[in-house]
RNA sequence: GCGGGCGUAGCUCAGUGGAUAGAGCAGCGGUCUUCUAAACCGUUGGUCGGGCGUUCGAGUCGCCCCGCCCGCGCCA
């Protein structure tokens, strides 16, 4: 689709080339910084060398031939030493962009790039039986983000919820409850209770790991005729004798090895714990505004797994050891060797997610399968993609991992059952809404109560939600509620509040009967007013950029960069009290078109836009 | 040891080869009888971790160091 900004490098493009100085191939346009009074600008450095003439002189000979064609978007083209800047027509401009949002309304900044494909979006994947906490909102929230960003470039989305709902994590879940009894409770309570059980029981794995540990000290000491080990000789058998016996992680895999075989009381009790989780879960993602194509977890592939390690190893990219164990040699240089099957048969994540893998090429025929999982799993999916591929699978298909970084509690410290220092996303959320409603209460004392509440949630949650979208992912982050919750500057609510001003505006005009549709865009030519419509017409560039780098915040740059061209507009131009009716006009349709612009960019990060605040 | 990531203002971060490196928070000083003060204005604050190189041009690309985080076959 071409939009406004897009004419505008086509025709500078087009200018420069008419010049006939400089190959096609030698123009580049970039943009230029914010303290260049440009919006394009052609540095002459390479082509100037080609055509064997200085920078300057080349800038000043191009402009020299350049004709501006009637209609066209550029205002002005200068030679500002050694680049060309070209400046937009404020007019144009203006007339283009209000169009272009009062026709396309809640699809303005969409594209048709996608038209045809389908991508597949797997994120959140939270454990079942486990209750959610902060480590799960970034997967959450950027996959949904990167749904609503790909949705919008025409790509047809499926988002599936890849539940943690398999291996030997249940294996220690149901031995737990066989030895301890099963929670009673609702669902949240339950899944509080079976955390609790899980860590209890995951205490008892650790204990006998440190005995194994001491045993094999002992066992080595004793074959270096140690003196103090062969004095405790006896002492050191019955240790080992101990340490032989089957423990609690032994039985934990040996469940899961029940369940993938289809133990009735396994399977009972398993399902039990993924009916729980759904239920418990959708409450989280109701106020977060996250919804899902697919629910297919890890157990969904179960059927498909004995036939894949067969088919590896027919393949020739694994083999059986002399345990058992089905081992993937480095498939790449420096790419570390991995199972696909225990010793004892039970399978593998990496062998889930190849199933995965191999069935959605299957039932989807997507372009790209996006991952959005924590960077410390960089290594399985570089393994994971690397096996797919030596299998033959997901030739045509771009697989993406799309990394964030760990949560640490405020000392640095990773959140943990055992620390006690773990977050729950409900809390989170109730935290969130409880400061917005106070400010709320205070802000806007008149308004109802049920709108209040409505208007806190919109907040607090747009706020947390933010705080997840605003940078770039990759860096660990450090649990600051003040931040997290933060309503003031680059935050959501600042953005929310700018909108809700536009509304506000808006709303008054209409009590004033004041008609906004036909007024003039071409007569807005305030820095204030051009600088928030060149706002608006960045939009559909950032959701490009914002697609290709897998980057939500690309979208929130935007979102608060034109909600701050607002202030500044609504600073120096009023509206109702606007100079002429003309203007009035003519500023309400940029208002609207505004509000508008801001409320397509937040519904891309999947934040609420309250009409009033 | 090998692999991955990060290092920009006191703090949290933008800056994807171009012109004088930008925001927010915190600090200091101002602005509500005027379309919502969740706002606005002013101000303080930088050896871009260090070095060498490539280039007309490097915070950005390459190499080497330093620091921090993460990962590396029977967990996910």
């Amino acid at each position: 689709m071409e939009y406004a900004l897009d004419r505008f490098v086509r025709e500078a493009h087009a200018v420069v080339a008419s010049a006939n100085l400089v190959d096609e191939h030698l123009i580049e346009l970039v943009t230029p910084k914010p303290n260049i009074p440009a919006d394009l600008a052609f540095p002459t450095f390479r082509a100037a060398k080609e055509v064997g003439i200085a920078p300057p002189q080349l800038a000043q000979r191009i402009v020299e031939k350049a004709q501006i064609p009637a209609g066209s978007l550029i205002g002005s083209v200068v030679a500002t030493g050694p680049f060309v800047n070209f400046s937009l027509s404020a007019p144009g401009l203006a007339a283009a962009v209000l169009d272009e949002v009062e026709r396309l309304g809640e699809r303005y900044g969409s594209d048709d790039q996608g038209t045809g494909k389908t991508i597949v979006i797997d994120y959140s994947s939270p454990n079942v039986a486990k209750t959610m906490h902060v480590g799960h909102i970034r997967s959450t929230i950027i996959g949904q983000s990167l749904y609503h960003i790909f949705n919008f470039l025409g790509y047809h989305v499926i988002g599936d919820n890849h539940l943690g709902d398999w291996g030997k994590q249940f294996g220690m879940n149901i031995a737990a409850i066989v030895r301890w009894g099963k929670p009673e409770g609702d669902d949240e309570d339950a899944i509080a209770a079976l955390d609790k059980l899980y860590a209890r029981y995951s205490a008892l794995v650790k204990e006998d790991e440190a005995l194994r540990a001491e045993a094999a000290r002992w066992a080595k000491r004793l074959e270096q005729n140690d003196p103090e080990a062969l004095a405790k000789r006896e002492w050191i058998a019955e240790l080992q004798a101990r340490a032989a016996q089957p423990n609690h992680d032994d039985e934990a895999r040996a469940w899961s090895l029940k369940l993938e075989q289809g133990d009735p009381l396994a399977r009972e009790l398993w399902q039990w714990m993924v009916d729980l989780t759904i239920k418990a879960n959708q409450r989280n993602y109701d106020r977060l505004g996250v919804r899902f194509d697919y629910v297919l977890g890890e157990s969904f592939y179960a059927p498909m797994l004995d036939a894949l390690i067969e088919e590896a190893i027919e393949k020739g990219v694994a083999y059986r050891d002399e345990d058992g164990a089905v081992v993937v040699d480095e498939l790449a240089p420096g790419l570390p060797t991995f199972l696909l099957q225990r010793s004892d048969s039970g399978t593998l994540y990496h062998t889930r997610d190849l199933a995965c893998i191999v069935y959605r090429e299957r039932e989807f025929r997507p372009v790209k399968i996006i991952y959005v999982v924590d960077t410390r799993q960089e290594l399985h999916f570089r393994q994971l993609f690397a096996l797919a591929r030596a299998m033959g699978y997901a030739r045509d298909i771009e697989l993406i991992h799309v990394k964030f970084g760990t949560i640490f509690d405020q000392q640095g410290r990773p959140l943990s059952t055992r620390a006690g220092n773990i977050v729950y996303l409900a809390d989170l959320l109730d935290e969130a809404h409880a400061r917005a409603r106070a400010v709320v209460d205070q802000a806007s004392p008149d308004l109802s109560d049920e709108e209040k509440e409505a208007i806190a949630e919109a907040v607090g949650i747009g706020a947390v939600i933010y705080n997840d979208l605003y940078q770039d992912p990759r860096r660990d982050i450090r649990l600051d509620w003040e931040r997290m919750l933060a309503i003031e500057g680059n935050s959501a609510p600042y953005i929310q509040y700018m909108h809700a001003r536009c509304c506000s505006i808006l709303r008054k005009a209409a009590e004033e009967g004041v008609v906004a549709r036909h007024g003039d865009a071409t007569i807005l030519t305030h820095p204030s007013e051009t600088a928030v419509i060149k706002q608006l017409a960045k939009l559909p560039g950032a959701v490009r950029e914002a697609g290709e780098r897998y980057a939500p915040f690309v979208i929130a740059e935007w979102c608060y960069e034109t909600a701050r061209a607002l202030s500044a507009f609504y600073r120096d131009c009023s509206v109702l009290r606007a100079e002429t009716p003309a203007l009035r006009a003519a500023r309400l349709r940029l208002v609207a078109a505004t509000a508008q612009g801001l409320r397509n960019g937040l519904a891309l990060l999947g934040i609420k836009a309250p009409e009033r605040m």
